[in-house]
DNA sequence: CATAAAATGTTATAATATAACATTTTATGA
DNA sequence: TCATAAAATGTTATATTATAACATTTTATG
């Protein structure tokens, strides 16, 4: 299968991840990891399971939003919620907002990496008391290819 | 069928607006409309469709999805992304940005109204040389009543 | 009022996601 | 080292969300 470099350096942050906090990197979910990361556009979870389906025979849905599951809620990967797909996390580390460029004319992504909530928002949140857990963008245009 | 003050108002908004674009507000679209303004929290279309059917008789999918596409496109309504529902805009005008605050306790949702995008974003938007079209922003955490 | 466009009705099915239970794999300590 | 429990996976079935396709009705217009 093939691997690029960035795919390989993910899978080895993600190998000493869970090294590191004791949880289990398994054939699965290091398909799945590989598989969306290799990819330049967010897959869907049967665009997964189609792949997948080439390295295992006739995986079903469960074995993917198993994996999907795991990946998500270590912050390997984030969902595009308005595209039901999902794209893998080369940020570096957990964190608990992601913004992403979805470009509707290619459908490529690009995640927007921002540590903290803009003011604007933590200045209204703090006014209604609501205390934020995690939160996620999507900003919707077109990208500086499709542009030209 | 009950409405509130708020609802009736958003009714004459809309009223308003079509009539001045020239556009219907048929039927199906205003007891949507009229369903998801009465709800608290956000419906699925299932929901809505659920609630339609004490209206109407025997109502089908594509009545509601056609309803949610039409009040979507004008800005009437907004589809949480992350809930997979829906929530009227009482924003009272149109805007290319919604931002919502989702409490994962109980379920209710406010709609924290910005005109603009704020500077980080657009920063980086600028740097990369994306257009931006629309965006959705959905916070998630909890609200004041459920800190209490 | 004839016509075309818009909206709706209706049937069927596609796309996305999870429940429930059986089996296998792994970590752990007696 | 092997009995055990916890974690992960396999498997079957089904729930949930959304749309395609075509028939019919309603509305705006000349």
């Amino acid at each position: 299968m093939k691997r690029s470099k960035e795919t390989k350096r993910l899978l080895e942050d993600v190998e000493f991840y869970c090294t590191a906090h004791g949880i289990r990197f398994t054939e699965p979910r290091r398909l799945v990891l590989t598989i969306i990361s290799e990819s330049k556009k967010p897959l869907g979870a049967y665009d997964i399971l189609d792949l997948f389906g080439k390295w295992s025979k006739n995986p079903k849905p469960p074995t993917i939003y198993r994996a999907i599951d795991f990946l998500q809620s270590h912050g390997f990967i984030h969902k595009i919620e308005s595209l039901n797909s999902f794209v893998s996390c080369h940020a570096g580390h957990t964190h608990k907002g992601s913004q992403f460029a979805v470009c509707d004319n290619c459908g490529t992504v690009e995640e927007v990496h921002l540590c903290d909530v803009p003011d604007s928002f933590q200045k209204q949140l703090k006014k209604s008391g609501f205390k934020l857990g995690h939160w996620n963008v999507e900003l919707h245009g077109q990208c500086h290819n499709c542009r030209s």
